[in-house]
DNA sequence: GCCGTTAGTATATGAGATAAACATACGAGA
DNA sequence: TCTCGTATGTTTATCTCATATACTAACGGC
């Protein structure tokens, strides 16, 4: 009877996103995740290095959440769908989110999702040596604004000017590509 | 003797952000402040509220390290010169900046800044009815570059890479802003 | 059937925030 | 000058959390 839980990293991720998303990241605690599964707080300890590892897992599990781009989109509407979908996300999480911002872009979720935008960046005619800088260019801006629609600095606004701005927003890209893709600008690399 | 050591929220504050920048924001207690000015913790609940009080104080008071423009620059050199010193500062509190994203811009210091941009905003040509949104992008734009800069996201790359891309995303603005002013774009506020 | 490995538990510790009650110097007015 | 209220600190006590260490029990292969 009561064999052991038998639960695995997923689990406490998956358990840990929950909390956060229903109380606020302050809310979750590593008694809170273990109540949650059942087990002891220091159960938990086999399947996290701690609780930075924790949150870093969770924080990497959003990135999973972002659909893969289909292919028979052109590279306009591919970036725009995964701008959206980091809107969504943000919102679907809103007080993961932020720490996306915070942490290195060298994890595998961070890599997979970075690589589709290079793609994309590519059928736009961006030149090979420009890829990554204009990737990461666009990264932040969508991400900044992402987090910032869910994190209180837009408190004030509705979610249809939000939505206008946005718009705005992927029009500037949009230009800004346009003309970079003419003229690459300054810096090499 | 031992005259009450006599402190203020000035100086609560100030050494906050003293051990947040030698030590990183983690290192930031109330006993560690307390230490700093040479007395109990408790002591500081006559000057703050309470510790996240404490914080968003740290953060305002960043804000009000960014110099007002000097009036005989064009709105181009102005908002470039707000960027730098934006950026400038993340440098100064790596462990702190990065709070800028998450706290509502409502504060006096947050709108204090908001205007400047506004002023530059209106001398570029920007109709009136736009000018809020179109300072809600950039201010997003310029911090969450920065905010990426010093909090690891960008861990891999050098400060010549990163100016060079922070000087695309200047080309950026500035030709998204242009043509924003040519034709405001869909939303109305 | 023995045994190592794996998953969980029990117990303990120390950091950190903060509540409540108490102490004391200083300045204003009598 | 005496007196007291107020402002500023201190003392003491909790509570929450992360986490180290040691212990236990089940499962699977030999």
């Amino acid at each position: 009877m009561a064999r052991p839980r038998m639960i695995d990293r997923a689990a406490v991720l998956r358990e840990s996103l929950a909390i956060a998303d229903e109380h606020g990241i302050d809310a979750l605690t590593m008694q809170a995740v273990a109540e949650r599964l059942g087990v002891t707080s220091m159960a938990l300890y086999r399947h996290v290095e701690n609780k930075q590892d924790l949150l870093d897992g969770v924080v990497e599990s959003l990135l999973n959440e972002i659909p893969p781009p289909s292919e028979d989109q052109t590279w306009d509407e591919q970036l725009s769908t995964m701008g959206q979908a980091f809107r969504t996300i943000a919102r679907r999480h809103p007080t993961v989110f932020p720490l996306l911002l915070q942490r290195p872009a060298t994890t595998p979720g961070a890599r997979r999702v970075r690589e589709r935008v290079y793609r994309a960046l590519r059928h736009a005619g961006v030149a090979e040596g420009s890829v990554e800088r204009v990737e990461r260019l666009i990264s932040t801006i969508v991400l900044g604004f992402a987090a910032s629609e869910v994190s209180g600095r837009f408190r004030a606004h509705s979610r249809k000017a939000l939505d206008a701005d946005y718009a705005a927003l992927e029009d500037i890209i949009r230009i800004g590509l346009t003309s970079y893709v003419a003229s690459p600008g300054p810096g090499r690399q």
